[in-house]
Order: structure tokens, then sequence, then C-alpha cells
RNA sequence: CGGGCUGUAGCGCAGCCUGGUAGCGCACCUGCUUCGGGAGCAGGGGGUCGGAGGUUCGAAUCCUCUCAGCCCGACCA
């Protein structure tokens, strides 16, 4: 993509409204835009984020076996009545009312519709186990939005729901999701702790949180140090096997992990010796919960058993906040003069700056790199702009791509461009086929 | 919802107290010079001052109402 060509509205100077770091360089970097509060356009270089992480949590669903479908944002107020939570849930929920005078709601959840799905199209334990998930805006009418994609009314999440005959099954559930949340979240860059957590309004008897550490969490989590050392990595799994699952379960959750609704002190400082105990903050980036067959009581969702009898589902329902992942990435990986994209989820593979645009042999230089790049199914931008090079840097450092080319008369010279990470800062210098070749094979080895 | 505050050009702000018909920086357009870390000079375009009502000869400025947004708190993926 040339930028000349591209949309990408950067601003050099801090929105007033923003006040964390993560929203303000969301704003600079043209990445959203506020439509009111807690509501956003994500403008073409977020919406390149969002897709990308999308694309990370659709792969590693379809690798657990799990299956997309996609229900309406709005939903109407029967069901929810059904289940109790029409009342229960406040005003947090969003309520319209069509021109019938019907009632009607935004969702901020869909354990409902999914099972409403689930009832009229399943009946036997056969059919079992089944996880069905979507991606999907979701709305909570928050009193107070803040902190830009962080904390919006309005969000996007992946929410999965698993349907199981028994408790057994439904915990393996449980366990494959946490899994497939690890590999996802390292995908992205990140290092995503679960957390004993609280169940909330969902409800339930078993939930773990993932928790990414930042200064600017929204909540105060208490742990063992041994479990920040704790990678998944690229072990190989069988997400059917129970027994794989469940040993992945008990080494990220064994050691002392939990936010301030569920921290004990006593507990801590019992589980925990004293130089391995951590206080920080933490920013919820998924949940998973067991919750038994509390909706599927509710609404009848029952399968016959196999011995002729019908029973009631064992469920559980497991969400990522795909639109405040963007927040939480960029507040984990970021310096003074802008984003640090991780690989896994960075809008461009690489930067090219060209230092003398209008000269014919740097013009042509780039040319053909960005060329070459796209012929090896690579996604470059290529800052083609009449603008100084200073300007260009700082267009760069800003938007965070991981890796910027830069192409200038004085090293066309010598055959060579610079190779420069925008983590470490540090450059190289080399052919412009060797910078091809060492962008595609890093690409390469992250895609595997 | 309680407490605090802000709405003036795309962004950041001044002007308001003490009414006289709108200004600065960035961005944008034109030209020249610059050209490896957000250039300089010159010229230029863009604002019913959030909205409505009122006071006044005259309102961005004073008064009333209203809408929107931000911060602290309770709440929360």
């Amino acid at each position: 993509m040339r930028l000349s060509r591209y949309f990408l509205p950067v601003l050099k100077e801090t929105p007033s409204e923003a006040q964390i770091v993560s929203h303000r360089y969301m704003l600079r970097a043209g990445m959203i835009k506020q439509a009111q509060a807690g509501i956003y356009s994500w403008l073409p270089l977020g919406f390149k984020v969002l897709r990308k992480i999308e694309d990370i949590i659709h792969q590693e669903q379809a690798r657990a076996g799990h299956i997309p479908l996609l229900m309406p944002t709005l939903q109407s107020a029967d069901l929810w009545r059904e289940s109790g939570r029409y009342d229960a849930y406040g005003e947090e929920m969003l309520r319209i009312t069509d021109r019938h005078g019907r009632d009607m709601l935004y969702t901020p959840t869909a354990e409902e519709l999914i099972t409403d799905i689930f009832r009229s199209n399943v009946s036997s334990y056969k059919d079992l186990p089944l996880t069905l998930y979507q991606i999907q805006w979701k709305f909570r009418d928050e009193i107070r939005p803040r902190f830009g994609v962080m904390r919006g009314r309005e969000f996007l999440m992946k929410d999965g729901y698993n349907f199981d005959l028994t408790r057994e099954d439904a915990l393996h559930a449980y366990n494959r999701h946490l899994v497939s949340y690890l590999r996802s979240y390292e995908r992205m860059g990140l290092q995503a702790i679960p957390m004993r957590a609280d169940s909330g309004p969902i409800g339930g008897e078993d939930t773990h949180e993932f928790l990414v550490l930042a200064d600017t969490g929204e909540s105060e989590v208490f742990y063992d140090s041994q479990i920040t050392d704790l990678k998944f990595g690229d072990r190989a799994i069988d997400f059917d096997s129970v027994e794989q699952c469940q040993a992945v379960m008990e080494e990220f959750t064994s050691r002392y992990a939990r936010t301030d609704e569920t921290h004990v002190q006593a507990e801590f400082e019992t589980q925990v010796p004293q130089d391995r105990r951590r206080t920080a903050r933490g920013i919820e980036v998924g949940q998973i919960f067991y919750f038994g067959t509390k909706y599927s009581d509710a609404l009848n969702a029952t399968v016959n058993d196999g011995q002729g009898k019908d029973v009631a589902v064992h469920m559980g329902s497991h969400g990522i906040g795909v639109s405040r992942l963007l927040g939480a990435i960029i507040e984990a990986s970021h310096d003074d003069k802008g984003i640090i994209w991780p690989e896994g989820v960075t809008p461009f593979h690489c930067g090219i700056v060209n230092l003398k645009q209008g000269d014919a042999e740097a013009d042509a230089a780039c040319d053909s790199l960005h060329a070459a790049l796209v012929a090896l199914g690579l996604d470059p931008l290529y800052d083609d702009r009449k603008e100084r090079a200073g300007a260009k840097f700082a267009t760069m450092d800003l938007i965070g791509l991981p890796w910027r080319i830069t192409v200038g008369p004085r090293g066309l010279k010598n055959g060579v461009v610079e190779l420069t990470s925008r983590r470490t800062g540090e450059s190289e210098e080399l052919p412009p086929e060797a910078a091809v070749a060492k962008i595609a094979a890093l690409y390469g080895a992250i895609a595997a």
C-alpha cells in the first residue's frame, strides 16, 4: 500500500479527551474516531488490526474444533424474560422499542439466543459435544465509558458457548478453551494470565479471567511470580485429549493468581513465598465460565441421554474482548514515540521509507522493494509522500510497524538499504533483496 | 446518578472577568528555498464561537434553559 493513496489521518497533537497511552496513540495514529461516548468508528489502520486479531481467534477456535456462527445484535426481550435476565441485567442493557411497541435489546451477551438455537435443533446426546461461537458487536450501556476502546459501550467480542452431556465433558470444554485462549493471546504477542475470578451477572461455578499486566489495568491482581515464566509456546496439543487439556489447565492455574474480587490475603501469604508475591494491575481480555445447567434449565435445553431420558445440557461460555485487545496490546507494547506492534497483529508487515521522494533512483528502488514484498504475499506500507525524512520516521514510529526499510540515495550508492527494528531500534545495512528475504523469513516463521 | 470541569477552524488553545462583530500554533492550499529524525520564508483558504431563548443600540463575552463531551466516585468484558 502506498501511503499517498491510503487513509491515515495521523495527529501531531494529542486530542484532549485521551487520558491513557493506548487511547492517545489510537487517536493519533488515525486508528479510531469517537462517534459518541464509548462508541468509535474504526478507521482503516485500526480496522486492519481488529481484523488481524479476529483472524487469530478464528484460526485458534478452528484448531480447537469450535464452530463459528453469527447472531443478531438486536434481540427480542422475550427470551431474556424466559431466563430472568431481562429484569436482572439492569440499566447496563440498552433497551429499544420497535414501531410495534415490542421490547428489544442490544445484546450484551448471547447465552439466551444460543441456547434457543440449540434447543430447537438438538435433541440427542449424539450431537454432543458442540461448541459454537461468534465474533459480534456487543453493547453495554456503561455509566461512564472511558479509556477509548478499553472501556467502550459498543465493543467487539468473541463469545463462545459449549454444550455437553455431562459435567466432565463440559469441564473438558472449559479446559479446551483455556488452552486455545493461551495460544491466541501468545500469537498476539501478549502474555495473558488466567486468574481465578468472580462470575458476575453471567453466573456459574467455575471461572477464570485472562489478564494482561499493565499499569493502567482496571483490576488489582495478586500472583506468584513463577506464573510470568510460563509460556505455552509451540507445543503440540490434541484438543480432544481430556488429559492433555487438563494438564495445561493445571499447569497454568495451579499457582496463586487472583484479581481483587477473589483475592484472600491469608491464602496468598500461605501459598506463595514472600519473594515471589507480586501485586500489579491488569487488563481483563477474556473470561471463561462453566455454569452447568443454569441456562439449559431456565430455557429447557435438553437432550436425550441415550437411555430414554431427557437431561439438561451442561454449558459454559467463553469470551475474548476483541476490540479492547487493541488497547491492551498497545498498553503492553509502546514507547514514547508510539505503538510497537507485535508481528502477529501488525497492520502492515513493514514500512518502506523513501528518504528522497522524486529522486529517480530512490523511487525505483522503493517501487521494486514494494513489488517484491507484495509478490511474496507480504503487506508493506510504502511512505511515498513528499515529506521530509523526519516526518516520515515520526509517522512510522507512531503507527508502530515492527520493521522499517529506509531507502535513500546515500545507501543506494553503496547498494544497500537500512532495515530497522521498531522494538529495539537496531538497524543494519543490507542489499534490498536481503532485506526482503529477511522480512519474508521472519513472517514465514510466524505464520507457521 | 453524586461531585468537578469543558464546548471558539480538522487538532491543541487564547479571547469571556471589564459586551463593540474573532485570534494564535499545528494541519491544509500556492510559490521559492530546503531535504537521513515532525524545515524556513512569503502568500492564501477555512469558524452561524455546541443549540435555543433572553438582556442590550450591540453578545463568543452577561442571564436562563438545553444538548454534547471530559475527569473523580459508585459500576464494569
